[in-house]
DNA sequence: TAGATTGTTAATCGATTAACAATC
DNA sequence: TAGATTGTTAATCGATTAACAATC
């Protein structure tokens, strides 16, 4: 048994991050009526190689059998459950600042199967304001709210100050998924699971990239007026 | 010339992604004071191997000398002009709804060479509002603000529904850089760089490995129960 | 000198891609 | 049957890690 639920983890991360982009084309297909795809069609309208397709999708098996497509109706819940959010997964929010409050208003969040069940603060000027039906709750309420909606899974919008405090009161109360949003590393003990956004990774990557490019539209205009 | 140009830009996306995070190590580092650091140290308060740093950072080469460790107040200025942050890229938020305020209030993007230059929106009810002196304005503006500050930078946080022909006014503007928040992929010319921002790769993934931590966790107590 | 360090190349590891038998 | 498709293994490619000479 525990070998069996190994093989269903024991995945490269580079393939976990495309299942939601298989999912998500997947669902778009679905909501136009299509029925069958097949690898070819569905790597190439994401840009990727049919063959890496069906690779990963190897990790998990029996999506369909040799010679013939994908069934986009089977496929669909297929990797929702590999994804796990074939039940919705209560999700809490924790810090209700702006970009608290742009995911709490984000209606994907709801729809992908992440409803959000607490949105957290210690501000009294935001503890009541409501979103998307759900008031802001004082963060003295953490723990109860945690164990009541049986959360799992919570978003991280605090100042970087306040963030390794409010990891630790998490896993405390039973998170074992963190997304950080706050610029700093979190120290959490074995099984939490913690993924960074890094919005100075995402711009800085950028701005090389940029640079890189004037720097040959430069030696482009340079090699022109030799000529 | 233009060879030499290749040199500096002929890096490996993972590379690229690190020099972020050593650009922010070595400036905490500088801030209380430290002059040398090794690449063992940097690498271990990174938690990645020496060899990968200095493997890193020989793409770009001439940062020490053998036997000398590195030198924080020379590092840190090296890594910020490969970056293309040694003067501040002025900056640009389109779109001004929640996620656009919560960037455009973000102090750090300031502080780490992205001044936003302009903010702006189609909503009636936001133009005027002031984030951190900027105040939003009409997408009317768009073209001429880009093309008065020279802006090449932009940030999409507009609906996906408008993504696209926001995203070719930018193009046709002068934007080379495009970092992405709306859901949705974008066609660029040649010459062009994006970066999605995907919120629900990160959650799905992240409710993939909250999956699994369960799951390892039923199978102890399976094997628990059978002892 | 002895110990520590970098720059640089070689070895290892892992991810992507290609190939193809089995199947429809 | 012929053409298209998947599942699966092998080949290729690229990134990480180790090793070590040169240097301080």
């Amino acid at each position: 048994m525990a070998k069996k639920n190994r093989k269903t983890c024991d995945v490269p991360d580079a393939t976990i991050h495309r299942l939601p982009l298989y999912l998500e084309k997947l669902k778009m297909l679905q909501a136009i009526g299509v029925e069958d795809v097949s690898s070819r069609q569905l790597a190439e309208s994401l840009d990727i190689k049919a063959s890496q397709l069906r690779h990963d999708f190897h990790y998990f098996g029996g999506f369909s059998r040799p010679g013939r497509p994908y069934q986009v109706t089977k496929l669909v819940p297929a990797l929702e459950k590999i994804i796990g959010i074939s039940v919705p997964q209560p999700t809490a929010i924790i810090g209700a600042g702006h970009l608290g409050q742009a995911l709490a208003n984000y209606q994907n969040l709801d729809l992908q199967g992440f409803p959000v069940k607490g949105i957290f603060d210690t501000n009294p000027k935001l503890i009541g304001l409501e979103m998307r039906g759900q008031p802001v709750q004082d963060m003295d309420d953490l723990e109860a709210v945690i164990q009541r909606e049986g959360i799992k899974i919570a978003i991280l919008t605090v100042p970087a100050t306040q963030a390794q405090v409010v990891a630790d009161r998490l896993v405390a109360a039973g998170v074992i998924g963190i997304f950080n949003f706050a610029p700093t590393d979190l120290k959490v003990p074995e099984g939490v699971a913690v993924r960074n956004e890094r919005l100075a990774v995402g711009i800085m990557s950028l701005s090389f990239k940029v640079k890189c490019i004037l720097q040959a539209q430069e030696g482009e205009d340079a090699q022109a007026e030799e000529l």
